[in-house]
DNA sequence: TCCCTGGTTATTTTT
DNA sequence: TAACCAGGGA
């Protein structure tokens, strides 16, 4: 099936994407996506391109097309498969995902990974080829920055030492990824950072070691060079494509050389690594590369509550350079997202813990803390958050923040495995001399390394050779305790080194031994009497994590199997290519560690819930219930040394859509340097607060329903949610005042009580919103309340086709129109309503049981009316149905060419996701308690309570 | 010359 | 908070 002359894909009948080999498990899966998910997984192009925007079912899509590419009738060998992440764990949650599909055993071999690891997976076995140094390491950012200042002392010599070197090594690093320093760049920058540059290749080449961007130009170098190491490559697929930058893609390019098949999915509006050199240009690259490219555009969304859609839509149209393109949500409008404004980040840290309480109380425990996570443009910025949380007694993780591998202890010992490993990593011995102390100081080390580095030698080298011969010949003074230390740590280390040579000399005790390596370094070093002494105060939580370094590396060893050894070492030999032993588990271990940014990782599985904290770049991809988005004012989001406010903006962007029930964005008055601050303009500008409330929301049962039905969840009966809000101080998002800047007068807050009578149901048909079935993943019908579908459009380069949906939508507007209306008449629950202490207008008590899960499906459609406005008011009026002459034409069968430049047919404006009516804030009735600001100020005032530390409490 | 202590200061994003 | 630096005692 071949796209016809055209150039567009011919329609697919629902049939075709089942043919009768396919494997049923499979088959069966792919039914369950919707049209667009299904053609971009069976398309027989070669070339694809899948536009997949937030919440579309980017993952569930590509894993379906790897699926599909290793299964009959394809049937590619997994091994000749390559599939590219970005992240380890998005890695880790493709292959969790393809192995349940076509199980463990049809995807061993599967090349996927993170581009750097797959990089370093060719260099460690044909590397040899061009010249890379065998046991390679990996030069950490920590390494490269280091070796960039030293750079930048010896050539600038100090004077006007005010460059940052981080600076320095991200334009490094970001020339290496376009391709080196042209002879035209080099005239640019001038001749310093020339040498600079040269300086610091020539310092890795010296130490053996490759940093983040060697990874990728060497292995391209390899391709290029020796394009028959690719040549087995039957298709490559690329995840998060619109964050790749040029090398990668060059990689990709090489990859698919032979096969010429390749799918990438991507989404522009989530491209948020410029800062690291991506390239949105590549996907027009792509296209320009391969001629034959075929585009599908995903454009149903899964995640989000159409009010969160809505808020996520407005802030990114600001960008106006930005393609249309279509986001239609498939859940109802849900509940209005909410901006607020607090006096400062620790107040905002508090009500973020008491905002946290409310849902879960309000929700009676269907929400928890696991379905939270707050979202950092900054990792500095979880330290308020988690000092709040901490003292609230909260349970949290980091995902962003600092990594496990990174505390001192931790890294010490590594960069002693480092050193064992490969001893001419400068950087690590450097750091390694004087730790436990050895008389040898700070000035004597870097008097060495600089020495050595002006010798073109290594620091190792440079140390051997002064122990064996003296150090008369040099610069550098060496005292005699000094030299004594020296002696002393070449002989442990020599001794460490031994383990590793047996372990690689002796085939038949492949048992790897990093751990006894470790072990025995400890001893010889005695680093838990040294902790004790240099760190009196914590030094039990310091062995403790070395400790925890010690399990790791042991289950590293144990799962570490030599699985991909056999199979590079057999096609190596197929490939007639000169075998190249692959390197030991010492340094899988230690490559690992450095391309992984998995941070403290989640420790035990089903633990207690927990907060998630993380930092925006690091959320892409994953989605929660609950998003927090704290600071968002200007200076933060668009970060103050950020020069792209695109790209901030869409940071923000990836934000807000990783929401699924409920988004709030928050943002001190007064940062933390207690200097103001103005609420970013992406959400000062436009429209964009319309879509917002100022506070959190008031969360009766009726909007906690629709919550929860967006997650599939039950609804808690209103007893339970009466128990559980017993406890809470406030059940309204009263303890702050709205604005700061205005003093408000201590307004008593009001409390929602409800005695056993009035265990009412305050939305009565809550029943018929459970039995709805849930949209995910249903192609077309009416996924849940307020769910609908919009024309599917499927592009090739540089058309777009429409293929009308299972419902068009003038049918589909006519369809809730009447609906609403039918609805409106049939409520007489309404009629005799009565009005809560709380200003809730409330129905007749009666019998509230939880709703359990959705059992029929034909029930009628709940009142639409409620979810978007209130119960008394008109629907709005729908804006008329748009009369498309192809919107009518049947879905499999339509194939409406558009020309270019031609806008997409245009979608019915819902009338909810703009201009539903505002929810007006809560009134404050007066409380008899007398309660309300004071104990807010109380608050304000600050509790004691201690900051619990960065990252996870670690007990062992 | 080493090493410890105390004060100061600065906080983008990641493979 | 932690990373960094300067200065003083050993």
């Amino acid at each position: 099936m071949d796209p016809d002359e055209d150039g567009y894909l011919p329609p697919l009948e629902t049939s075709a994407s089942t043919e009768p080999e396919m494997d049923p498990a499979i088959s069966a899966f792919i039914q369950t996506l919707n049209h667009a998910q299904r053609i971009a997984v069976t398309t027989p192009a070669n070339v694809l391109q899948i536009l997949a925007p937030a919440g579309s079912g980017k993952t569930r899509t590509l894993t379906a097309r790897v699926a599909h590419l290793l299964s009959p009738p394809l049937n590619l060998p997994p091994n000749t498969v390559i599939v590219a992440t970005f992240t380890v764990k998005a890695a880790r949650e493709m292959k969790e995902r393809i192995i349940s599909l076509i199980g463990e055993e049809r995807a061993r071999g599967l090349i996927l990974g993170t581009f750097h690891s797959i990089a370093r997976r060719w260099l460690c076995i044909y590397g040899e080829l061009i010249g890379v140094p065998k046991g390679f390491g990996i030069a950490d950012s920590g390494d490269s920055e280091a070796i960039v200042k030293r750079c930048l002392k010896r050539i600038k010599g100090g004077a006007e030492g005010k460059v940052d070197a981080g600076q320095v090594r991200s334009k490094i690093s970001n020339y290496k990824a376009r391709g080196g320093l042209s002879a035209e760049v080099r005239m640019r920058e001038g001749n310093e950072f020339a040498e600079v540059f040269d300086a610091y290749e020539e310092s890795l080449k010296v130490q053996g070691l490759l940093d983040y961007d060697d990874l990728l130009t060497r292995c391209v170098q390899l391709l290029r060079e020796y394009p028959e190491t690719g040549q087995r490559i039957r298709a490559v697929l690329v995840d998060e494509f619109q964050d790749t930058n040029m090398v990668q893609w060059e990689l990709v390019r090489l990859f698919s050389e032979t096969s010429k098949r390749v799918t990438i999915v991507g989404d522009p509006d989530q491209s948020i690594y410029g800062f690291r050199a991506a390239e949105i240009g590549n996907l027009a690259r792509m296209k320009n590369w391969f001629k034959e490219c075929q585009v599908v555009c995903l454009e149903e969304n899964y995640r989000s509550a159409g009010a969160i859609l809505g808020a996520a839509e407005e802030v990114i149209t600001q960008d106006k350079q930005r393609p249309e393109k279509p986001l239609v949500p498939t859940h109802g409008f849900g509940v209005r997202p909410v901006l607020r404004k607090l006096p400062m980040a620790q107040i905002e840290g508090q009500w973020i813990v008491g905002e946290i309480k409310r849902v879960v109380a309000l929700s009676a425990g269907r929400i928890t803390l696991d379905d939270v996570a707050v979202l950092v443009r900054s990792a500095s910025l979880t330290r308020t958050i988690e000092s709040a949380l901490g003292r609230a007694g909260m349970a949290y993780r980091m995902v962003g923040g600092s990594r496990f591998f990174d505390r001192v202890e931790v890294k010490l010992v590594l960069d002693y495995l480092r050193v064992v490993y490969n001893p001419n990593s400068s950087d690590s011995l450097a750091r390694i001399i004087g730790t436990p102390p050895r008389r040898v100081g700070e000035l004597t080390i870097r008097s060495m390394i600089e020495e050595a580095e002006s010798k073109g030698k290594t620091l190792w080298v440079y140390i051997k050779e002064g122990l064996y011969g003296g150090f008369k010949s040099c610069t550098t003074k060496i005292m005699k305790p000094a030299e004594e230390g020296l002696s002393k740590m070449v002989g442990i280390l020599i001794g460490a080194r031994k383990f590793l040579e047996e372990d690689v000399v002796d085939p038949a005790t492949p048992e790897p031994m990093i751990s006894d390596i470790i072990s025995y370094l400890l001893r010889k070093l005695e680093i838990e009497q040294y902790l004790k002494t240099k760190y009196p105060q914590d030094h039990e939580t310091r062995w403790a994590n070395i400790s925890e370094l010690i399990a790791q590396s042991l289950e590293f060893q144990s799962s570490w199997s030599p699985e991909f050894l056999e199979y590079d070492e057999e096609s190596a030999a197929d490939d007639h290519l000169p075998h190249i032993r692959l390197t030991n588990c010492l340094a899988d271990f230690l490559a690992t560690i450095a391309l992984t940014s998995e941070r403290t990782e989640d420790a035990v599985e089903g633990a207690q819930p927990r907060v998630t904290l993380s930092t925006i770049h690091a959320s892409k991809g994953l989605e929660w219930p609950i998003i927090f988005i704290p600071a968002v004012y200007s200076g933060s989001i668009p970060h103050s040394r950020s020069d792209d406010t695109d790209e901030e903006r869409r940071l923000l962007y990836v934000a807000m859509t990783r929401a699924q029930a409920l988004l709030y964005l928050s943002y001190p008055t007064n940062n933390t340097f207690g200097s103001e601050s103005k609420l970013s303009p992406f959400l000062s500008e436009g429209g964009v607060q319309k879509h917002f409330c100022k506070c959190g929301p008031s969360l009766p049962r009726r909007e906690v329903a629709q919550l929860l039905h967006i997650l599939g969840r039950d609804v808690p009966s209103q007893k339970e949610i009466n128990q559980a809000t017993a406890a809470l101080e406030s059940v309204e998002d009263d303890t702050y005042p709205l604005d700061p800047d205005v003093q408000e007068e201590d307004k008593p807050r009001k409390k929602r009580i409800y005695t056993d009578d009035d265990d009412h149901d305050d939305y009565a048909d809550l029943d018929d919103i459970a039995a709805r079935p849930k949209p995910r993943g249903l192609p077309g019908g009416f996924g849940g309340f307020g769910g609908f579908t919009t024309p599917t459009t499927i592009m090739t380069s540089m058309t777009t086709t429409t293929m009308a949906a299972f419902q068009t939508a003038s049918v589909h507007m006519a369809t809730y129109h009447g609906r609403a209306e039918a609805d409106l008449t049939k409520r007489p629950k309404f009629t005799h309503p009565k009005t809560s202490r709380f200003g809730d207008t409330i129905l007749e008590p009666k019998d509230s049981k939880p709703v359990k899960a959705p059992t029929k499906v034909d029930k009628a459609q709940p009142p639409v009316t409620a979810f978007f406005a209130k119960p008394t008011q008109p629907v709005p009026p729908a804006p008329p149905a748009p009369k498309k002459e192809e919107e009518k034409k049947d879905v499999a069968t339509t194939k409406t060419p558009v020309k270019p430049g031609m806008k997409t047919p245009e979608r019915p404006k819902f009338v909810m996701l703009s201009s539903s009516p505002a929810v007006p804030p809560p009134t404050l009735p007066v409380d008899e308690n007398g309660g309300g600001a004071g104990v807010a100020k109380k608050r304000r005032l600050g509790v004691g309570g201690k900051f619990v530390g960065w990252g996870e409490k670690r007990k062992l």
